[in-house]
DNA sequence: CAGGCTGTGGACTATGTAGTAAACAGGACA
DNA sequence: TGTCCTGTTTACTACATAGTCCACAGCCTG
C-alpha cells in the first residue's frame, strides 16, 4: 500500500453515502473546499493527502478524528508541532521515553497528568 | 524576527571560530556538505534553514542539542514524528494535557515514566 | 432524448523546498 | 605583488506541494 490515507477515506464517505447521498465524491470536495476531482484522485491515492487544513475539514465532514486521519496522512496537527516546538528537549524526552510503552502505559500517564495536582 | 535559527547557528559557530579557525562559514559549510553560500544565506536569514538531515549535522558539528536546532527551524525530529503518528490518539492527547503545564511537571512525568513499572 | 447528476482523466500552474555554480571583493602573508 | 583564504552576491535548477480547470462518459429521470 502507498498511503492508506485515500482508502480509509473513501470506506468511510461511502459508508455515509448509504444513508445520504449528499456524501458524493463531489458534494464532499465542495464542503471542504477542493475541487471533486482533486477528491477523486486523493481517494484513489492518485495524489498525495491534501493539507492539513483539508484533512482537519474532511474529517469533520466524514466524521473521523482529525489526528487519526492526520496521522494516515503522515502528517501532525499543527498545534501539536508548536507546542513541542517551545520545549524541543522536555517534549522530545518524553516522546522517546513513550516510544516503546505500551498503549495502556501511555495512557496511564495522560490519566497521571489529568489527575494530579501541579 | 523572522526565524532566529540563522543567528543562533551564526552565534554559535563564531563562538568556535574564537579558539578554533576552522570553524569559518566554508569549512563549517564543507563538513556538513552543502555550498558554503548557502550556510551563509541561512546564517543572515537569506535563505530559510536547511533540511532535517543537514540541521543534525549542523548541531552535531558547531555542539548545540539537535531537537532545539530542529526547533529553531519551526521543524520536529523525524523520529518523534514517527511516535506520534503511529498512535496518534494516544499522543495527542498527552501532549495537548501537558500543553499548559510548567516545564517542572513535564519533567515530573518523564521521571515518572523513567522510574516507574509498567 | 435533454438535463442533471455521478466519477474520473489529463493538462496545467503557482508556491515552496533545498539547494548548486560561478563570480566578486577584501584581508593576510610570503 | 601574487595567491590563498574569507564571506557574500546573483542567477539558476530540480523536485515537491497543493491544488485548478476543462472535458468526457455513464446513469437516471421527467
Amino acid at each position: 500500500m502507498q498511503s492508506a490515507f485515500g482508502g480509509h477515506v473513501r470506506q468511510l464517505r461511502e459508508g455515509l453515502r448509504n444513508s445520504d447521498p449528499s456524501f458524493s465524491v463531489r458534494q464532499v470536495a465542495v464542503r471542504i473546499g477542493v475541487e471533486p476531482s482533486f477528491l477523486s484522485k486523493v481517494e484513489r491515492g492518485q495524489s498525495p493527502p491534501p493539507s492539513e487544513e483539508k484533512i482537519v475539514l474532511l474529517a469533520k465532514v466524514i466524521g473521523e478524528d482529525p489526528d487519526v486521519l492526520l496521522a494516515l496522512a503522515g502528517k501532525i496537527s499543527s498545534d501539536l508541532k508548536e507546542t513541542i516546538r517551545r520545549r524541543p528537549k522536555l517534549f522530545a524526552e518524553l516522546i522517546r521515553r513513550l516510544k516503546d510503552e505500551p498503549d495502556e502505559s501511555v495512557a496511564q500517564v495522560v490519566r497521571t497528568v489529568c489527575d494530579g495536582d501541579w
